[in-house]
DNA sequence: ACATTGTCTACCAAATTTGTAGAATATTAT
DNA sequence: ATAATATTCTACAAATTTGGTAGACAATGT
């Protein structure tokens, strides 16, 4: 499961993307709009300021923006700065590879194998889901309601 | 990340695999084999007995043995009993699904869509991640060993 | 000057993880 | 019978992670 932080930084980020060349959104709106905990939305927006996906402005009319084209942004980047490897065992993650303790000698571990199908599956589908991807099907629910209207 | 309880419960059922039709392997034998705290195994084995997935025999010569063929039983499974959901958010979750209670109507929901796609690519491929792969991997390692001395 | 908004640090409660401890129970060999 | 072996069951606990809150401070626009 993703943590909720990381749910609420692609929520929040999300919502950047909807503003993309448009202006910077406040804290306060975000949190408003996507029913984040307007504080800990503070700590998350600060994180995604210094893996340099947003910047910011302050004073009045500031708050932040995105600094990527909604397309070039993915969960799967989003997952790795709050939640960490996507892999399932640290020696077969690709961006915080660590040996695993319980393991003498990793060339002769019978799991990893399996271990990097899982990884590889995962990560594909977590980098195909972009920002982009999100405001697509944002849209597509906003016109399918209202053809139900 | 997967918890060192599952993996630990991986490689006990690997071995318990590998032992399949043979008879019973005691905790201690297992522990000391797969380098696995002796009593945090003995909790993981009694889940694994209550998920009917092995059985036991108390006494001397008695032990843990499997009660699905190795290739019935497969991570995808296992993990459900350790770490809950594959599913990276609750509201997509096939076995535990949940609302989510930062989402106020679930049919409005844009992330769920590349959410459920993330689901079954990683569901498949732990699906496929059978113990009777583990231990096809484990005979082709030691063949691979042999040919290198 | 003042209201607004981000920045930074510290703190905190609850849950989860990763175990350990020990007594009880069942089985088997002698 | 009894000793040895092995599982069963419950409780406990330290360390880490999660999901926040609080408040002082800094920058910016009017």
């Amino acid at each position: 499961m993703m943590s909720k932080k990381c749910k609420y930084a692609i929520k929040a980020m999300v919502r950047l993307a909807a503003n993309y060349q448009k202006g910077s959104l406040s804290t306060a709106i975000i949190a408003a709009d996507e029913n984040i905990p307007k504080k800990f939305l503070e700590q998350i927006l600060l994180e995604l300021k210094q893996a340099k996906l947003v910047n910011s402005k302050q004073g009045i009319g500031g708050g932040y923006y995105l600094l990527k084209s909604p397309n070039e942004v993915s969960m799967a980047e989003l997952y790795r700065i709050f939640d960490g490897p996507i892999a399932l065992v640290p020696c077969v993650s690709l961006y915080y590879y660590e040996p695993c303790d319980d393991c003498p000698d990793e060339a002769a571990c019978y799991l990893r194998k399996e271990m990097i199908k899982v990884r590889d599956k995962t990560r594909t589908a977590m980098m195909k889901a972009t920002l982009q991807s999100f405001l697509d099907n944002q849209k597509s629910i906003k016109q399918q309601t209202k053809r139900t209207l």
